[in-house]
DNA sequence: CTTTCACTATACAGATCGGTATACTTTTGT
DNA sequence: ACAAAAGTATACCGATCTGTATAGTGAAAG
C-alpha cells in the first residue's frame, strides 16, 4: 500500500466508524487524508471497496491486539476467555467509542450481497468459535452452550460501551463470564 | 395524526429500518407512502423530525408488544424477568429481523445533539431500570449487579439475532437468565 | 535517459439529496 | 353553504453525492 493510500484508508476508518459509512463522502476522506480523489480512486476503485477494507482492516487489527492477550494466558483456557474480555475491555476503552464498528457498518448496509456482509458474518463466527473452542477446552462437554452464552455477554457489553448505558460494560462482562465458568466447573 | 401522516411515517418507519436513515431519501418515502413531499413535510417539518417520530413510535410500540408478557407474569418477578425475553423473542422474529433499531439508529448518528440521541438513550435506560427493578425483586439486594447481567444478555441477544450469528439468540439468552435467576435465589 | 508510477490540482458529469414554491382539488367541521 | 384543513401534482432550488477527465509534477527504476 502506497503513503497516500495508507492516508485515505486511514482516515476513512477514523470518519466511517465516528460518523458512520453513508454520512461521509469521498470528496471529505480525500480533504482529511491530504489526498487527491484521483488518488484515491486509482488506489481503492471505489467507496464501496473502501468500506470493505475498512472492515477488513479493523478486524485484523482487533485480532492482532488480541493476541498478546491469548497468549498470556498460556495454555489455560478458563484464563483465555477471561483475557479476550480483558482485551476487550482496553481496545473500547480506546478505539471503540461508538460500539463495534461490525455491528454498526450492518446497520448500515441492506443488501446481503454487499462484499462488506461477509466481512462482517466472518467476525463474529470467528469471535464465537473463539469463545466455543475455548469453553469446550474449559469445560468439556458444555463449549456450546457455554460459548454462546459468554458470545451474548460480549456482544451486550460492546453495545451497552458504545450506548454508554452503564460504567464498564465489559468489566461486568467479565465478571459475569467469571461466574460462568465457575459454574460449569472450568478448570483453571 | 392524519391518514396521509400515519402512512408516512409507516413507510419511514419500514424503510429507514430496513435499508437506514441515511440510505432513505425523502421522496422515495413521500413516494412508497403514495403521499407528496409537500404533505410530508407539512406533517413533519423535517427529515430529522421523521427520524424521532419513527423512534418513538418504534419504541412506543415495543413498551405496548410487553406490558401484557408482563402482566401475565402477575407480581412473579422472576417469570417478569423471563416474561421480558419471552416478548422479545417474539418481536424479534416478527419485527426485528436487522436487531434493536435504536442500536442501529445510533450508529449512523454521530452528533450528540441530536433529538434522537435522548430517545435511544431513554429507550435503553428504561430497559436497564426494567431489568434491574424485576431483578431486585427476585433477590433483593442483587438487583444492581443481576440487572446489568441481564440487559448484557438481552442486548447481545438482539445483535446476534440481527446478525445471525447463531439460531435463537433470544432462546439462548433466556435460558442463561434462568439460570442466572436460579444462581441467585430468586424466589419464584 | 526515458519510461513508469504515484501523486497534485482542477474541473466536470449526472444523479440524488433535503427542502420550498405554485396552483389546484378534496375532505371536513360548523 | 362555506371556510379551513388536508391533500395532489409538478416544478424547482442549491448543495452534495459518487465517479471521471484532463493536464501536469516529481521521483524512482531499467
Amino acid at each position: 500500500m502506497t503513503p497516500a493510500a495508507r492516508r485515505a484508508l486511514a482516515a476513512a476508518e477514523r470518519l466511517f466508524y465516528e460518523r458512520g459509512i453513508h454520512a461521509v463522502g469521498v470528496d471529505l476522506i480525500a480533504a482529511e487524508a491530504g489526498v487527491t480523489k484521483k488518488t484515491l480512486y486509482d488506489r481503492f476503485g471505489s467507496k464501496e471497496q473502501l468500506v470493505v477494507e475498512y472492515l477488513a482492516d479493523r478486524d485484523e487489527r482487533w485480532r492482532a491486539f488480541l493476541a498478546p492477550y491469548l497468549d498470556a494466558a498460556e495454555g489455560s483456557p478458563a484464563a483465555g476467555i477471561l483475557a479476550v474480555f480483558d482485551a476487550s475491555r482496553a481496545w473500547a476503552a480506546e478505539y471503540s467509542a461508538k460500539g463495534c464498528s461490525m455491528v454498526n457498518a450492518h446497520a448500515e448496509i441492506s443488501d446481503p450481497a454487499h462484499p462488506a456482509y461477509a466481512i462482517i458474518a466472518a467476525q463474529k463466527q470467528w469471535m464465537l468459535g473463539l469463545f466455543t473452542d475455548l469453553a469446550g477446552a474449559a469445560a468439556p462437554g458444555r463449549g456450546g452452550r457455554l460459548g454462546r452464552a459468554l458470545m451474548l455477554l460480549h456482544e451486550g457489553a460492546l453495545v451497552a460501551h458504545g450506548l454508554e448505558v452503564f460504567p464498564d460494560p465489559v468489566g461486568e462482562a467479565r465478571g459475569e463470564a467469571e461466574a460462568l465458568l465457575a459454574a460449569a466447573g472450568a478448570e483453571g
